[in-house]
DNA sequence: GATTTCACGTA
DNA sequence: CGTACGTGAAATCC
């Protein structure tokens, strides 16, 4: 074997996007942890699986390292605790994950790349693009076309114009290690870049802990987006038969479904002798609706809620409705698809969606009927621990909009209170003028109740409205932690102006959410627990039993941590209900 | 066959 | 005329 000691550096300059590389030497771990000793030891690291073995960049130096991708990871993370660096969570971590690797920490430079620039792309063309300057190239295609062609200068990863190569980085790339290393040295670069531009957006924060806190929120949103890749891979515990008998007891066996179909049907046209008509068809069930003299403009449940009472046909249908909702969506074909040998429902997870940079999940596990969460249940010697961050969204536009007033109230465990007394009405009104403020409702029951917000909260009022006004005016905002909040779409105004008074609250929300989510994740591994799922406002722990109090316990602490370099000196306080169960409906809602 | 509308579950 | 999301059935548009 030749020696190999040879580091090779880039022949273009770190920065620099049109480079040429040259195709490093092979390294084994041995060489690898001797060079960056002290230098990438919690530091940052980038990675690049193939086949063959990884691609490794660090210090401006990349190294191709032929082996087992899960074992040579597995060597690395314990001798380095490095940051990784990876171009996309979900394409990197899960065969790892699948290998049984738990990463403490990453940098996910599409994640990173949609916080911010906002918009859904987080392909490498893209953040490569972006982190240079240079304008956004096309979606990739699944299949190599023209434009990849056109694009490719046959040497490099780096094309006309410095943009990646879309040959050289597509799924029909040869994934050689040589390439592995190539392909993580550019990772690194968009890296550097990124936390430069990170570390220039201004820091609303009274005490800043020495790390800007957009610098910290491209911490915990690639916390997100790994723990999303573990949420997928581990699923959450479900008891299948209590499932079952539920679903029976709903909709029938699953061999008898068309019978417990047509008879749910009979049981509601019942009520509609001599008609002919589609209960699954809106219009139809409209016109029934109209010529009983309800003059309904659609049939939504909301809407015939307050006719339920009176009718006993409006009252069938409902209660129809609700159980058809389960039979189309949570039955046996949803249980079959999403429910695996090892009774864990799994979906995937996006680990910041849409203008709000919520988590979003699919396989219904963020719509679960309340009357299914019975069947969501520890194992045997296991518990669930739950918490849910209480009145969040009030408290974090206190904490945002710098408001001394709504701070003061937000030290109380219940703010409301507070609220209502400033304003001289009920809690109950209390809390309907400050969500309506909030979601920009400007009509209504609460019109008279906002009044007295303004007066009583100037300083948060005058941030929505500043956010109202920047989405009509099309003008981009960032969130408290720096993501960018696209504004550019099309729509009326009005709209537009609701949806960016949401975000602003609604995104710092989901931004203090996920770096609890990782804290707690993190805490949770000497624990030997799992996060199984994470619900806007709400963590759900698998734990084993002997160690649920000390779960609860971490769930408290990692929230008072993550507040302090959050939202330092705002005086807001930010609090969770923890309760430990056996099945996830024993939880208080 | 792909897209839109209606409806409803969660926060 | 409060926001966000995922899902499925039927209607609608090619």
């Amino acid at each position: 074997m030749e020696p190999a000691g040879r580091l090779v550096e880039p022949a273009g300059r770190l920065g620099e996007p049109a480079g040429r590389l040259v195709e490093p030497a092979h390294f084994d771990v041995a060489q690898v942890l001797a060079a960056l000793a002290g230098r990438a030891r919690s530091g940052v690291l980038a990675l690049v699986l193939v086949p063959a073995g990884i691609g490794l960049a660090a210090g401006g130096a990349s190294y191709a390292l032929v082996g087992e991708p899960v074992a040579l990871v597995a060597e690395l993370e314990a001798a380095l605790d490095p940051r990784w660096v990876w171009w996309d969570a979900r394409a990197t971590l899960t065969p790892l994950v699948a290998g049984g690797i738990r990463l403490r920490a990453c940098w996910d430079v599409a994640a990173v790349h949609r916080l911010l620039h906002g918009g859904r792309r987080g392909d490498a063309g893209s953040a490569w693009a972006a982190a240079f300057g240079l304008s956004e190239p096309a979606e990739p295609s699944a299949v190599l076309d023209l434009l990849d062609l056109a694009s490719s200068t046959g040497a490099g990863p780096v094309g006309e114009g410095g943009q990646l190569s879309r040959e050289w980085v597509g799924p029909w790339a040869e994934p050689t290690v040589g390439r592995a290393a190539q392909w993580a040295l550019l990772c690194l670069q968009v890296q550097q870049r990124q936390q430069a531009a990170l570390a220039g957006l201004p820091d609303g924060r009274a005490a800043p802990t020495g790390v800007p806190l957009a610098v910290l929120t491209a911490w915990s949103e690639s916390g997100a987006a790994l723990l999303g890749v573990e949420l997928a891979a581990d699923g959450l515990p479900l008891d299948r038969s209590a499932l079952s008998a539920l679903l029976v007891e709903l909709i029938g066996p699953p061999d008898e479904e068309s019978v417990a179909r047509a008879r749910r049907d009979a049981a509601v046209m019942a009520h509609f002798p001599d008609t002919r008509f589609d209960l699954r068809n809106p219009l139809q069930v409209r016109e029934l609706l109209v010529g009983l003299g309800f003059d309904v403009p659609d049939t939504r449940s909301w809407r015939l809620e307050p006719f339920r009472a009176t009718s006993p046909a409006v009252d069938a249908l409902l209660r129809w409705r609700k159980v058809e909702r389960v039979a189309t969506t949570y039955g046996w074909s949803w249980l079959a698809r999403h429910v695996g040998g090892d009774d864990r429902l799994r979906g995937e997870w996006v680990s910041a969606d849409g203008g709000g940079g919520r988590m979003t999940a699919s396989a219904g596990l963020h719509n679960l009927p309340a009357d299914l969460r019975v069947a969501v249940a520890a194992r045997s010697g296991w518990a669930l621990v739950r918490a849910d961050l209480g009145q969040v969204e009030p408290r974090v536009l206190a904490a945002i909009s710098g408001d001394v007033g709504l701070a003061e109230a937000g030290r109380e465990d219940d703010m409301y209170s507070p609220v209502a007394l400033a304003l001289g009405v009920d809690r109950p009104t209390a809390k309907v003028a400050v969500l309506a403020a909030m979601y920009g409702q400007t009509s209504g029951p609460a019109g008279e109740a906002l009044k007295r917000m303004d007066r009583a909260y100037p300083v948060a009022m005058a941030f929505l409205r500043a956010a109202e006004e920047s989405g009509r005016g099309r003008r981009d905002l960032r969130t408290w932690g720096g993501r960018r909040i696209r504004l550019d779409f099309e729509g009326d105004p009005g709209g537009r102006g609701r949806y960016a008074r949401n975000a602003t609250v609604q995104g710092a929300a989901a931004e203090l959410f996920k770096a609890w989510a990782a804290t707690v994740r993190a805490g949770l591994r000497p624990l030997g627990g799992q996060v199984v799922l994470c619900l806007h406002d709400e963590l759900l722990l698998h734990v084993p039993s002997a160690v649920a109090g000390d779960a609860a316990e971490l769930l408290l602490t990692a929230l008072e941590g993550t507040a302090a370099w959050w939202c330092a000196g705002s005086g807001v306080r930010f609090v969770a209900d923890v309760s430990v169960v056996q099945r996830w409906s024993e939880a208080k809602p």
